[in-house]
DNA sequence: AAGGTCTCTGGAAACGTTTCCTTGGAAACG
DNA sequence: CGTTTCCAAGGAAACGTTTCCAGAGACCTT
């Protein structure tokens, strides 16, 4: 029967109590020692610094939430869509630089899309006492999210906008950024469009499809393809579009796993000098292929400090109106967005 | 002065003693509800989670774990080299899984192969009494490792051995790895080879360095270059290496910027059909390029399995000698890697 | 019918820390 | 010199939970 270590460990087990009979001093000044700030004479705050240093201490940052005044943990949780999408993990990376600059831990998990597992994560971050929250929402679950907001738990919504009230929201102009780019494929003669997304109950894929519609409307000569979830997807649906009696000139893609997809699809039928192709959100490499991908780049690094720092006010005190801050997408010119019509 | 909310929130505050009150039970009893377990009659269990709803009642997982006979956090601490490289955020990815199945949490930080910030976050997760630690460690904070594993924190150290006695470790088949590659390519007639590494203190670019020299040797026609951290080094050096007087007709990467980078001054010159590259560790897209970059692919995903199934023994209480774990790499041929040496 | 065993329940102690409050002594003041 | 003020320091309570222990029935056994 597996137990499991109890008190190995030299250090293991070492309280301020042992420290402060070691040091001959009250169990209050090693207290005051090891969190700076009170004053205490400089000889007896060097031997509790010793007894610390023989026993091997190690300040339990557990129990001193637990008692602390503000009850703080000093920890902010995260949830993405995955972390192994560079999106996601450069947005965890601004944020948890933020974080570490005032001494804040990030907890972390993936929802994959999936509201159960957003649910839980939200839960689980909640019963944890984390600080703060900052979610990219799947739109699903937003009663665990309002739940965890009138526990008390301030909430940034981040990548997406939330149907809650009073939560702090970081996006990029999405509807925007799409429609200038799809403008610039109208300017270039493109008539036959084709635009692929992802799953629809994504906020995101809502607002960039709007926004190809703002352009090109809604006809025929603009297929749109929606639900793609994986670049396997993508490519065959990219490879039945270009197998139709008039194929699109140009594709329009509303996530990086699907842009990828589509250029397989168009590799393989050796079309890509050929056929316009602009994705939406930037990914590694676009630029060394040949044409370079064209791309409605966005900076999630960026969005993750915009979305810290929405947080962190609150955390602070803030408790002003909710704060909904949009980042400006840029479009990327490589090549494969440049490609003209064919002269019909 | 901002003080931050400190009660604010409808649950926020709620304890298990006001659940207790509102259901009529007593205190204990509600934590044999809440913690499931223990049995307890039905209709007062209703009683009691009626009262939790009602109040909104959210368990306080620090106050738990505090008292819990086994000082478990259920929470375990990654140190990572950077979340934002797709290799991290794979390893990252497999190790929250692997966690999430047994209710486990994972702190994360990138100490971005600097010792000072690998010590810290080692300090701060222990400090934090996560239950283990996963660290891919930068080699030259040892002492910290050291510090964590006698204070009685289980420790794995992923994709680098660590010159500790008594600690797990994960690493992949650097050496035979770069070697096998290495051994292709003298095959294919390449005796001016070019060996492009990283910083030398890190354990693997010493491994994979090996494996190269246990086929090419030390020799005036096999330059080689360390030290390297970014993609635009990587294409500098890369780019100085062509314009020598007799050029390298192949070049070995020991890590997948510098390929990248090598990659990018290669395509720069024109030669990217002409001179043969390999790569260590394979990266997104790599296939899209033409031609395709030929690698030593990892598997980051099964190392972080690894990793965590490691630790998680640790968890259920194996105290036996340490255990080393090597997973295999494999080779991609793409088409880079397979250049023939010109006809001299 | 009385004693024993088992199961459920509640009270109280304890986890390691911070913070309140009291105390003692030194410094400052009249 | 006596009184007040101030500051450092220690004892003890408290944070929200789990767990030990004891008590109270219910049920079975002889």
């Amino acid at each position: 029967m597996a137990e499991g270590r109890r008190q190995t460990g030299a250090g293991r087990g070492v309280t301020m109590r042992d420290v402060a009979e070691r040091a001959g001093v009250g169990l209050a000044t090693v207290s005051r020692v090891v969190n700076g700030g009170a004053s205490v004479a400089p000889e007896l705050a060097d031997k509790v610094r010793e007894a610390a240093r023989d026993l091997g201490y190690r300040h339990d940052a557990t129990a001193s939430s637990l008692r602390r005044a503000d009850r703080r943990t000093d920890t902010v949780a995260l949830v993405l869509e995955d972390v192994a999408n560079p999106f996601s993990s450069a947005l965890q990376r601004a944020i948890t630089d933020a974080a570490s600059e005032r001494g804040i831990l990030v907890l972390s998990g993936s929802s994959d899309e999936n509201p159960v597992r957003e649910r839980d994560l939200v839960e689980t971050f909640t019963a944890r006492r984390a600080d703060g929250l900052i979610v990219v929402p799947t739109g699903r679950a937003d009663d665990a999210l309002r739940a965890a907001q009138t526990f008390g738990t301030p909430l940034v919504a981040v990548d997406r906008m939330v149907d809650l009230a009073s939560v702090d929201t970081v996006t990029v102009d999405n509807r925007e950024g799409t429609a200038a780019a799809a403008e610039r494929l109208r300017a270039a003669g493109h008539r036959r469009v084709a635009y692929f997304g992802d799953q629809p109950s994504i906020w995101t894929a809502g607002e960039r499809l709007a926004g190809f519609f703002d352009v090109f409307g809604r006809t025929p000569a603009t297929p749109v393809e929606r639900g793609l979830t994986s670049v396997e997807q993508a490519e065959q649906a990219a490879r039945e579009a270009l197998a139709a009696p008039e194929p699109p000139t140009a594709f329009v893609s509303g996530q990086n796993l699907i842009t990828i997809g589509i250029r397989r699809a168009l590799q393989e039928a050796g079309l890509e000098h050929r056929i316009a192709l602009v994705g939406f959100d930037d990914f590694p490499l676009a630029d060394l292929l040949t044409p370079g991908v064209s791309v409605i780049a966005q900076d999630p690094a960026r969005l993750g400090r915009e979305a810290a720092s929405l947080l962190f006010a609150r955390l602070d005190g803030y408790e002003g109106p909710a704060r909904h801050t949009v980042v400006p997408t840029r479009y990327i010119a490589r090549g494969s967005g440049e490609i003209p019509a064919p002269a019909s």
